[in-house]
This record gives structure tokens, sequence and C-alpha cells, in this order.
DNA sequence: TGATCGGATTGGAACGATCAAGGAGCCAGC
DNA sequence: GCTGGCTCCTTGATCGTTCCAATCCGATCA
């Protein structure tokens, strides 16, 4: 059945066998082999196992594009990209799509990546939907709420959110997030636990409602342990030049002790005026980040900082991504995910 | 002709429409509606048009996998990711895996991210190569050699590696690599032009030839200024401690003035060392790393790095596919791209 | 013995696109 | 008026799989 055979000098790619082939090879019909590699219940075992001897022999692979058709889904997962920025500690990214990549995986999914840019926040999505390229979507972008989720929505497209529906508290579709005002919590106390009291915060601006809910975790430990905040707060752009410079001013005008930050690319910031002021972190001056990123682990001095259960999101987006697709209830809206603290010397 | 109509609640999803649906809608045949698409010169431009608004109206999009089934092709590459690695400086991935989705969206290809682990280096490989899941690889972790490069030759599989065919040097398969001997020439030429001449290597253990071909550049230019390198070479596990550990030894017993390291990670091992000795990076002792990465552009002192220029690669690499697929004969078997050197305080 | 039953297996059709031929329709030329 | 060639478009077949309904077969039961 196979059209090109490997014969001469083989240039001509052999093209693989087919479930008639097999068949043929095994003596029975292509939905007896269809029906052993997808449902083996159904066959005698006697049956079962020649067939599977066949297939072994053959090194037979079921055509994907062709079950693709058929079965109207192709196993893979949309993941959108965004350009690569530079300068920034996000290669939090970098660890989330590993073990997506993983978990998904053991589910029998792939992950497909495709290009999309900051301006268009539906371009690329649409286009793999009209094509039944991809089975569903995982949206992760949704730093300043997320205009995606709306649309997909609206296009009764499959999708999990990396990132709570903020700005439509309302939202029906499943989502995943990591409980950032417990992280935030979680390093203050850790600070309080050292015996800090003068605990600053230097986080985003206030548009940012992921920025606000971590700044409420920080806020909620102080006021919890009676501490006063005024003047120990700075809103800033999230670069590491804003962390130093912001951290410059709170400790002149209102002596900290202790910096408890909203990403790690800020508390670069932190370290970089500490470095400049003689003062070491640790020692002198604690410093708490957010997102454990590499920088935070290879850094000379290492530092402190909350880190999000990836793997456990990762987990979560596919059992929501599996209860979607087979159009099982989901078993709740949104999953809230609490993350720990990986301290070093920083603090 | 689709099946599911939106009526009611619109529970049910509605199927896209397909090339007949278009047809119907646009009083031409099926095969017209197809050359609309993809061969569009074929038509006579008042047909096109009234096909083009159909499709418009209907917003249609050719559905993938019909497509992929007819002609063998799923306009999909294949990129193996290990599991997350914790603590090393890799994340010049990251950034190559963003240019490389950008730059094989230009050329209509998507990427289809795949899980393997260490131990086996064809796992997964074989099954999508089979299963005609992806038209083509690219191979990256091609550290220690290639085993999956001849393996995949064997299968006949198109493939472009980014890394050279170190272990087989009459390798026929294309490649995209990075003279990694030009770039740490650079970071010795441009530490010589600022007066110094004890100039340190720190590098990996002998059998990476990656390693040894960019200890090569740093040999090269130090023996061509006719400077002695006795003593000033040292070779290492790729780890912060290792780099920093052999930073201590070199500084010790030779008294070098600068350091060109093997890797960021390395150099931040390095740049630990000369923390704990109050050394001040790019005042007392200057250091070069390889690679460029977050951790080296966010550092407190931000850290001279040599870049390599994965756009280009990416760039590249989607050439020698375009060639691979469409059976052209390849340019060049290999081609060999020039890093540049991002200079910062650290130098 | 013949009818019934249920599990195992089979052949035809369909998924939605492209490929390979095969018409219409038109114009020039003998 | 017929032919040949050209452009533009259509029809039937096909890619490899799974769905569907029908069939086969041995065992059970009246």
């Amino acid at each position: 059945m196979s059209r090109t055979e490997p014969r001469g000098t083989g240039f001509i790619p052999v093209s693989p066998p087919t479930l008639a082939d097999v068949a043929e090879r095994a003596g029975v019909s292509r939905q007896t082999v269809s029906n052993a590699v997808n449902n083996p219940d159904l066959l005698r075992p006697n049956t079962l196992e020649r067939v599977r001897e066949a297939i072994d022999e053959m090194g037979y692979s079921p055509n994907r594009a062709a079950r693709n058709l058929r079965t109207r889904s192709s196993q893979l997962i949309g993941l959108r990209v965004l350009p690569a920025q530079e300068g920034t500690a996000n290669a939090m990214m970098d660890r989330f799509v590993h073990t997506l990549v993983d978990t998904s995986a053991a589910a029998g999914y792939h992950v497909l990546l495709f290009a999309g840019d900051n301006d268009d926040p539906v371009g690329g999505y649409d286009h793999l939907l009209r094509a039944t390229a991809v089975d569903a979507f995982v949206v992760t972008d949704t730093y300043l709420g997320n205009p995606q989720a709306a649309w997909l929505t609206e296009q009764r497209a499959p999708f999990v959110a990396f990132g709570r529906p903020w700005d439509q508290p309302h939202a029906t579709h499943p989502w995943v997030d990591v409980d950032g005002a417990a992280g935030t919590r979680l390093a203050t106390e850790h600070l309080l636990k050292k015996g800090h009291t003068r605990i600053a915060w230097i986080g985003w601006r206030k548009d940012s409602p992921i920025g606000e809910d971590r700044r409420a975790g920080w806020l909620g430990a102080m006021h919890d342990a009676g501490l006063a905040t005024t003047g120990l707060a700075s809103r800033v752009e999230d670069t590491v030049q804003s962390g130093g410079e912001a951290a410059a001013v709170l400790l002149d005008e209102s002596a900290p002790t202790a910096f408890v930050c909203a990403s790690d690319t800020l508390a670069m910031g932190v370290l970089h005026t500490l470095w400049l002021r003689q003062l070491a972190p640790g020692r002198d001056i604690a410093v708490v980040g957010f997102d454990d990123s590499q920088v935070a682990q290879v850094f000379p001095v290492g530092l402190t900082s909350v880190r999000q259960p990836l793997e456990d999101v990762a987990v979560e987006i596919v059992r929501a991504l599996e209860a979607l697709l087979s159009h099982l209830p989901a078993p709740a809206p949104g999953v809230l995910l609490t993350p720990t603290l990986a301290i070093r010397e920083s603090s």
C-alpha cells in the first residue's frame, strides 16, 4: 500500500505504513487495527496480540492529519508568545512553558507556539481557531486585564487562563492563578519573624491589578502586626532602574530595614542601590523579590524570592483543559494556588 | 453544509464553514475556491473578487487537518524541550525560541514543542516523525555531540541543527552555529585594548567541543598579542560555585586582572568571589561572560558578555528548513555566524 | 433443530482539503 | 465550419483515519 519503495539509492522518502498495511499483514480489517489502537478491549486477546505484533514490526503510528480530520481534534494546545523582551527578569515564563509541555504530554497533548504582538491582543488566535488547528488555548499574558478572554469566550473557543479575570469578576471561563497576596504576606511575615518592623514595599503602578494584589499581602501582614506603613510604600515602573531609585528615596526618607518587592526586577534595583551604598543585603538590609527567577538564584548574593508553584499551575491548567475538551462540567471555575518562599542570603 | 446551526442557546459549537460552503455562496466549485486561496493567478479578476468576498463574509479558513492530510505536510516544526533546569543561566534558549517562533511564522510555519528527557536522546522524535505530525525538526541540544543528528539522518527526517556536528565532521545535514572562538577572541581583544595583559580563562571540561572552541578564541588572541597563558586557564563544571572557586584559585596563584568565561554562569561565580574579596568588578578586576543572558543584563553591575546573534540564527535556520522542505539544494551545508560583545560595567 | 443473543469483526461512508483530468467557452487560422 | 490552442472552471478520486450499521459466528435457549 505504501506508495514509494526504498529501492536503489532511496532518495525518495518512504511513506510510513498505514492502517491498511498493518491490517493486511495481520490478516484483519482496517477497523480492527484501529480498535487495537484506540479500544483494545473490543478485541479478543489473541487477535489483539497478532495486530500488536504487526504494528510493532512495521513501526506503525497513526497518521496525525487523518486522525485529526476524522475526529475533529488536533491534540494541540495553542500558546501565544510575545516578542522577546530584553532586560526584564521574566524568565518565569520559561519555567512555565517547560512544565506545561511536560504535563500536557502526559495527557496526550502537544504545545503549539504561535507569534503575537502586544498591539493586537487577538492576533493569531482567530486564525488557528477557524482552521481548527488547535483544540484549545492557554492564555497567559493577562497582566492588564485580558481582552483575549472576553473575545475567546464570545467565539466559544475552549481556553484556560493563567491569571484571574480581574476586570470581569463574573467571567465563566476556567482559570488558574497564584495567590500573589499570600506570597507577599509570606515574605512580609518572614521578615517580621526576623525582627524587622520597618518593612518597605516597592510595587507597580496602581492600574495593575496583579500589583495591587501583591501589595495587599504586604499591607495586610503589616496591619495584622500592628505596624505603621506610612511612607513605606512606593509605586514605580517594573524596571531595575526604577526599583533602585525607589529604594534610594525610601532609604533616605523612611529608613526601612527591609524591602518587599513586587518582582525580582525591582529587587535587583534595590540590590544595586545597596551595592552603591556599600550596604550588605541580608546583613544590613533585607530584600525579598517575587518570581524566583534565574537571576534570583544565581545572584552572587542569593535573593530571597516568592516562588510561584508553576508545576502545579501547569497540572491544574491541563486538568481544566481535559475537563473542558471532554465536555465535562469543570470541577471549579477557578483555582487559586499558594506560592512558597525561597529563602536565600538576602534576608 | 455546516452541520450544526447556532440556534437557541447555542451551546453546540458551530462548525466553521468549509470550502464547499464558500463555493456555494460564491456560485463556483470547490476547486475554484481552493485556487483562490492557493493560486489566485489562475482565476479571472472578477471571479477572484467574488470568491474573496464570500471568504471574508463567512470567515473561512482552510481546515488544517484536511489540508495536512492531502498535502502530506503539517506546516509544523518540532522543537524538543528538556525538563527545566534550575540554577543555570541558560535563558538564552528563551530568546532563541521567541525569535524562532517569530521567524517561522513569517514563513508560514508554527513551532510544536514536545517533551524529552536527557536519558533518551531520540525520545519523542520517532513518534512525531512516523505520525507525520511535523514537517521537520530543529535540533538544539547538541552540547555533547549529537546522537539525534545521526539518527535523524538515518531516518531521512528533515532537520536543521543549531550547533555544528563536532563529532561528525563529514555530516551532510544542514546546520547553523555561532562562532564561539570568534566571540571569546572579541572579548579577549576588548580586554587587551583596555590594557589588560594577564587575562585568565575559566571554561568547561575538555570533553565539551563547544568549550574547547571558546577556549581557542581566548588562546589565539593571547598568542597573537605575544602574551603568556601559563597558569591562567582553568576547566570546571558549568556552575556558579565552580566558577567562583576557580576564580579564587586563579587570583591567588596567578594574579590575573581580567577573566574571560565560557558562560555567564561561570562569570557569576567570578563576580561572587570578587564580591567576597571586596574587589569591584570593572574597576579592580574585569569580567566577561558568554551568552548575554538576562542575568548579565540586570545584574547590579552589568556583566559584559558575548552575545549570540540568535535572531540571525533563527533566520538562517528557517531559511535552511525552507530549502530542505522544498527539496531545493541547500545553499550551504553549514552557516557560521559571528557573535557580538555587549559591553557593560564589568569590563 | 431453529430462533435468539451478544461479542467480535467487517465494509462502506465521511471528515475537508488538493490533485489530476476533463469540459465549456472563446478566439485565431486555414 | 472545423480544428487547435488557450483560458477558466468543474468533476471525480484520493489522502488515512474513525464512525456507523451490518454481518459473522459460536453459544444458549425454547
